[in-house]
DNA sequence: GGGCTTTTGTGTCAAACGTCACATAAACTG
DNA sequence: CAGTTTATGTGACGTTTGACACAAAAGCCC
């Protein structure tokens, strides 16, 4: 068995309890990947194999509007990556997904994936655990989004997750709230 | 075995396929409910207990955001409905899911739908498959939300979900599109 | 450190939106 | 079918936003 950074014990942990042969089985799937800034761990039009784990470094998924960016999702240290309607729909991805810095991953082939949910139920239920998650989360994001205006999504954002404001430019912070650039650095300039 | 509406399979097979015995402990874990117009499935505050399918009729997910509704979901027949955070984290629900007319559900408990995980391999595989879908369902709906403006949106529910307009007072809609009514009501001029 | 690139701030203007108020139309109910 | 309630249309007005243009600041690289 490889040594295994304990950041990532702690994130399977924090979605369900993994130990033991499954937690072995699960772990030795992964192979490691550095990405430096810029790079892509997916291109739009391509077809997404993996889930990653960011093990130090930042990505975000951007999808390509017309002359502009749009972007959805802002991924740090410790947590999964994956495009899932590319990944289970085995179709092109509709949008890409770039380091933000040099990181480095862990990644799990789907076809792994898959067979790791056959061969253990604990590996399988991790799994729905994860994908519950996820749309909970996702949720969430929507009803917020929904709920307030953008001068409240950005006082939220500041209260709630600082970390977003110290590592990603305002420029991308602009289309994860829904506003362009120069209305977030207004409402900025009202705030402060 | 009870009788089965050939709808409740046909909307399972869409999902994974699931038959034999499987197939049987699953329906057979699911009760009937008859709401009336009006009537909650589940109430703000309250804790999410089941996943419910409509066989006929409609409900909506509405959240209350002060003197205003934020409509957030429509589910028409032959589709599931819950709220997982509630469900899965046992918690208080954030909003309401309501019949919109008289329908006729089916649900299954928490507790027997989890007992079900545990004993079938295919009901687990059908539970991940059901969120992988309906994760990908909410990442397309919001992207949607942020890449096209007001009008966009309408057109596109215009071209690609006529029934919602059929089916949905305008006032439901616009909260649902992120506009005010009187906002899609202007749309609606220009566009016919 | 000097030059280049990227990011952010800001002024101006037109368009879109939300809110309030009220009129009209449609749906429900007894 | 008459009365009531609910839903929708519309006018007026102030505010916010986006788009464009350009200046200032910050970051990056040789």
């Amino acid at each position: 068995m490889k040594t295994i950074p304990e950041n990532l014990l702690t994130s399977i942990s924090k979605v369900a309890p993994l130990s033991g042969d499954p937690l072995e089985l699960f772990i030795n799937a992964a192979q490691k990947q550095i990405v430096k800034k810029g790079d892509y761990l997916l291109q739009e039009g391509n077809r997404c194999n993996h889930i990653w784990f960011v093990e130090t470094g930042s990505c975000r998924g951007v999808h390509d509007n017309g002359n502009k960016e749009i972007n959805t999702d802002f991924y740090f240290e410790n947590t999964f990556i994956t495009n899932l309607k590319s990944l289970r729909g085995n179709e092109p991805s509709a949008y890409n997904i770039q380091a933000m810095e040099t990181s480095i991953l862990r990644r799990w082939h789907k076809d792994e994936l898959l067979a790791l949910y056959g061969q253990s139920p604990d590996i399988a239920a991790f799994g729905r655990l994860w994908l519950e998650q996820l749309l909970i989360a996702q949720e969430a994001h929507m009803h917020w989004l929904k709920k307030y205006t953008p001068e409240e999504r950005y006082q939220s954002v500041l209260s709630d997750s600082p970390e977003l404001i110290q590592r990603v430019t305002l420029t991308q912070l602009s289309s994860y709230l829904g506003v362009s650039r120069e209305t977030l650095s207004r409402i900025r300039r009202r705030i402060q």
